[in-house]
DNA sequence: ATTAATGTTCAGAA
DNA sequence: TTTCTGAACATTAA
């Protein structure tokens, strides 16, 4: 599921493909069981897309933003299966969305949205919605600054795990992450946050820089379903270097004593050690 | 054959 | 105000 080292893997595929292109359609793709979800209108969304330069390629939290030269931004939220693609999609029968491109000689003649559950949602956003998406979310997960950290999780009595999924509280760690991060950090998922010591809150913060930037370099995590691959349809790799998440019952490669165990917080699953996560 | 599980976000309830 | 729950969705595993 794609979070910030899975979207921001896509960008870094995208960018020297698409960016100074242009864009001459909008494809709907036929074979869609149900409309993607895109605001505004199909019409308009098209037309204001077309005969436009994309400036620039970048990930947001989550997201991933094609800025085009009418000023005008596609944000593009991946939610569970999303991906954006420029080469063949995993399948045809998910694919939604295709913007074809000016011919350019080696380079990619369109880019597209697959995204197989359909929870995924793709906006043209002016750069005045820009601002105020920007400012309805918490810091970069890979800006934020332990003094953010502080005095953001000192406001919340909600356990850490659950602060951390909190956009708002910081964007760009989903599931998967926050497991791996606490894990990591030595830290239990159900601390309370305002309970979180400095030290503690130390730890988060630089753990949360490391396994994301690592996970950014594997190219994200493909699990088993298969469904997150890279702009090229290429597996990640992290999903070797998990420690926890879907882990339970197996030994703390840790502590080397304890076992990992699964429990529900949000009524998602979390999975941690008891043992050496306090 | 039914049911649970999967995770992100938002709307609305507690 | 803050926190929690359910819905949206498609597919697989139990």
């Amino acid at each position: 599921m794609p979070e910030l080292p899975e979207v921001e893997t896509m960008v870094r595929g995208l960018r020297p493909e698409i960016e100074g292109r242009e864009i001459l359609n909008v494809e709907f793709c036929p074979c869609t069981r149900r409309p993607i979800q895109i605001t505004p209108s199909a019409r308009m969304f098209r037309r204001k897309m077309e005969k436009q330069e994309v400036l620039r390629v970048y990930r947001f939290a989550k997201r991933v933003v094609i800025e085009i030269s009418s000023g005008d931004s596609i944000v593009v939220e991946p939610r569970m299966t999303g991906l954006m693609l420029v080469s063949a999609a995993p399948t045809q029968e998910h694919r939604r969305l295709c913007w074809h491109l000016k011919q350019k000689r080696g380079k990619a003649a369109s880019f597209e949205f697959w995204d197989r559950r359909g929870l995924g949602t793709v906006r043209l956003l002016s750069s005045a919605e820009m601002t105020d998406l920007r400012a309805s979310l918490g810091p970069d997960a890979l800006e934020i600054t332990v003094d953010e950290w502080k005095t953001r999780l000192e406001k919340t009595s909600r356990a850490i795990k659950v602060a951390m999924l909190d956009q708002k509280m910081v964007a760009g760690i989903g599931n998967l992450y926050a497991s791996e991060i606490l894990h990591r950090a030595g830290v239990s998922p159900t601390k309370a946050a305002n309970r979180i010591t400095d030290r503690q809150v130390q730890r988060i913060a630089v753990e949360t820089t490391d396994v994301l930037e690592t996970a950014i370099r594997y190219e994200g995590s493909t699990l088993s379903d298969g469904t997150y691959r890279n702009a090229l349809n290429k597996d990640g790799g992290y999903q070797n270097e998990h420690r926890v998440y879907q882990k339970a019952d197996l030994p703390c490669q840790n502590c080397r004593s304890g076992t990992i165990k699964r429990i529900v917080q949000a009524q998602r699953s979390t999975f941690y050690c008891p043992k050496c996560q306090r």
